[in-house]
DNA sequence: TGGGTCCCATGCGACTCCTGATCGTCGAGG
DNA sequence: CCTCGACGATCAGGAGTCGCATGGGACCCA
């Protein structure tokens, strides 16, 4: 599952990100508008966490922009105090869910799967396919073509990330990051066994070495 | 199925839990509006059973909160007296059901489970069928073929919320978290007890382990 | 008081994960 | 085109974690 926090508090959106990337959540973070709605229209996000008060484009405009783009993402909305929030407003803009600040990080966990359950529940399916390869989030499971792959847990996490972000070079530090603990300061060596169980375990040319940048999940066959 | 009983009443309160714990929910009871409104909107409830007259924040309020936030969860009503209940408020801030005090025990069970069945109404039937594997969630009976299993509450509670996601991997903390009540803070060892019993009196390869992540109930192989 | 359910504790067995070392490969610059 | 250095791949083994089974105690209801 991949979550974007459009919020322009840095220390609360880097709170929020690394909470929910310790709940297994790949997490992106911008702090204006403009940009965190050019990003919920290219990248596909399962959840958008979205302040109001933003430089560049309010979270109302960021949130009409994309129902009007036809994206029909789950949108929480952030606002900085009661009475700001226009509930007419933010339901008329298509937001699906709304929290008060101050809010504690519980109720925000709690909002945050409550709503990708709603949408799982609306039949969302959470597989990914990519030529032969389909990886199955939920049931955490794996196929190449028509095998089914038996993956150790942190097997699948790694491939869950390059899957996320399939044909984008992944940066063995932003694995370790979102896979490993945040503060994990072992060696990045150990990504690389990691992708060589998958390399043995999948077929060997579906991840993509990028020398000296990192990993590429290769998209078209 | 987990159930949250708003009421100030302690008596009440505590015997509405008593009897429906003794049905096979989970139930959990707190004594006013406002932490009533934060537990609903922060844990997974299956119903909310909601008193009107509440110190803090009244019936009518949390409601509208619940449903202003998005929450679309089933909530019974009980008011004090007759009269007290405006029925046309009651019903615009979203309610689906109340109650007039005194109501008999039965009554209230019959409503609760009305409830629950309505909600399943709207998508799945009360029977589920996986294999040979048969659930009535209404009923609470199973069946393995022709057979039918004797399940305790919580065996069955188990198996339900399995049932419910089968396919995907539950994790331990999901299954705490929806089987047993807020109060508890026990260790996910319990899980894998009632787990075990269930591969006893089931069949073992029916739940499958997702060993670092939860449990699968296999579905159509 | 007795049967049953529920929860906890312990010990064992199996698997996973990480470390460290060695081997292989790529690419820049001479 | 060759060499060298740096980066990446692979392997094996031990430590640690995770899951399972089992037995016993607390509690509840008949």
């Amino acid at each position: 599952m991949r979550l974007l926090i459009v919020e322009d508090e840095k220390r609360l959106a880097l709170s929020l990100a690394k909470g929910l990337t310790a709940e297994g959540y790949a997490v992106d973070v911008v702090h204006d508008g403009r940009e965190g709605l050019d990003r919920a229209t290219t990248e596909p996000y399962d959840l958008v966490i979205l302040d109001i008060m933003l430089p560049g484009l309010n979270g109302y405009r960021v949130c009409a922009a994309l129902r009007a783009a036809g994206h029909d993402v789950p949108i929480l909305m952030l606002t900085a105090k009661d009475g700001e929030y226009d509930e007419a407003e933010g339901l008329d803009t298509g937001a699906d869910d709304y929290l008060t600040k101050p809010f504690s990080y519980v109720v925000l966990v709690a909002r945050v799967k409550a709503l990708l359950r709603r949408r799982r529940a609306a039949g969302a399916s959470p597989v990914h396919v990519h030529g032969d390869l389909k990886v199955d989030t939920a049931a955490r499971r794996v196929w190449l073509g028509e095998e089914e792959a038996e993956l150790t847990a942190k097997e699948f996490s790694v491939l869950e990330h390059l899957v996320l972000r399939a044909g984008e070079v992944v940066s063995k530090a932003d694995i370790l990051e979102h896979v490993w603990d945040f503060a994990y300061e072992g060696d990045p060596n150990i990504v690389e066994v990691y992708v060589s169980a998958l390399r043995r375990k999948l077929r060997a040319d579906l991840i993509r070495t990028v020398r000296g940048a990192g990993y590429r999940l290769e998209t078209a066959p």
